[in-house]
DNA sequence: TCCCCATGGCTAATGTTGTTAGCTAAAAGC
DNA sequence: GCTTTTAGCTAACAACATTAGCCATGGGGA
């Protein structure tokens, strides 16, 4: 019986390629101990279960995001970064649909929850966008929860294959981009 | 053996309903027979599994958010028209979290799919929103791409519980029909 | 160096859920 | 009234998540 040497943060982020490939509907806990060559009672030494692994990729990948997207933005501002946090998290869900999908409908625990500190670390990476416009305080959170709908809408919807019709895709992102910007700068 | 007169109708309609109330994450063929006052695998002579299922809710969701919007929109152009259209999609989605959430991810099997009938058909009511407006043709699927990532986005993340923080989350949706009309109106 | 014990792996077993097979009685058509 | 279709049933099976309980590994202390 030789050990794996697994450990949670394996566990997770093999969990989280798994998804990703296969789709987070189709990410079994016997495909994934398979995965990792160890049968799947294994899996509970170091995730608590489904739920708590969904939890754990979801948290990942939040942390993922807010990384990808500030990194993205450094040294942008006004619609220049703008438009690289955009495309920075819609490159993000396109590549890593699974773990993405994995933070719909998760709530945290609370205020200390790693969950809930990677979310508000993303979410301050779409903050620092806002602040290269000339917005008005009480209207910054409506801004935010603006450009949050517009990116995880049309992320997840091309992600779900669901735009059917002729026009390109990449180039409605753009317009979307320069739509969103002159209304920010408008304001 | 008293027969319980089901067809697919009705148990599509019940499904629906019960998505609503306990997720579609909880929707379970057993709970479903139980709320139909009938065994198990009895569904299966009306519908053919949880996948078709799943495809023939998603239709009823689409069909019907298509005559909420269409509805909604009657009598009403530019900004009104926006703006009851935006307000009926989001009740929709938070009156009916379960059945929307079915549309999320299924596709077509064909354009005479009665699920690809019912995505026009709800686009459709979007688009008559934007006939409102003095949009250029080649901008108008980008517009109505646009509309619906954020309407989708929006209902979605909230229907999630996705909005953490403290700013009202009408007034925020109220900022935003008013922010794409604005938008729209300056092309 | 040797022992010990915490721990990561295993097998076996259980409960839940989706699904199929095959039977029977109720309805519908002649 | 007889036949045929069919909607319901029971029984059975397969996939999956999870728990219980066993045992070997391997690191830390005597």
């Amino acid at each position: 019986m030789p050990r794996a040497g697994l450990d949670p943060a394996a566990v997770v982020a093999a969990g989280a390629a798994l998804a990703d490939e296969v789709g987070l509907a189709n990410l079994t806990m016997g495909l994934l101990a398979e995965r990792l060559g160890v049968r799947t009672p294994s899996l509970y030494k170091h995730v608590g279960g489904q739920e708590d692994l969904n939890r754990r990729i979801a948290t990942l990948a939040l942390g993922e995001a807010a990384d990808a997207i500030g990194g993205a933005v450094q040294g942008y501002a006004g619609r220049d970064a703008l438009a690289a946090a955009a495309r920075a998290f819609r490159a993000f869900v396109l590549e890593h649909p699974g773990r993405y999908g994995a933070t719909i409908g998760v709530e945290p625990h609370g205020p200390d929850d790693p969950l809930a500190v990677a979310g508000r670390r993303s979410l301050g990476a779409f903050r620092a966008v806002l602040r290269g416009y000339d917005i008005a305080e009480p209207d910054v959170d409506h801004a935010l929860r603006m450009l949050r709908s517009l990116c995880h809408g049309f992320a997840t919807l091309q992600a779900a294959n669901g735009f059917q019709w002729s026009a390109d895709i990449d180039e409605s992102f753009e317009w979307l981009i320069s739509f969103a910007d002159r209304g920010l700068r408008a304001m």
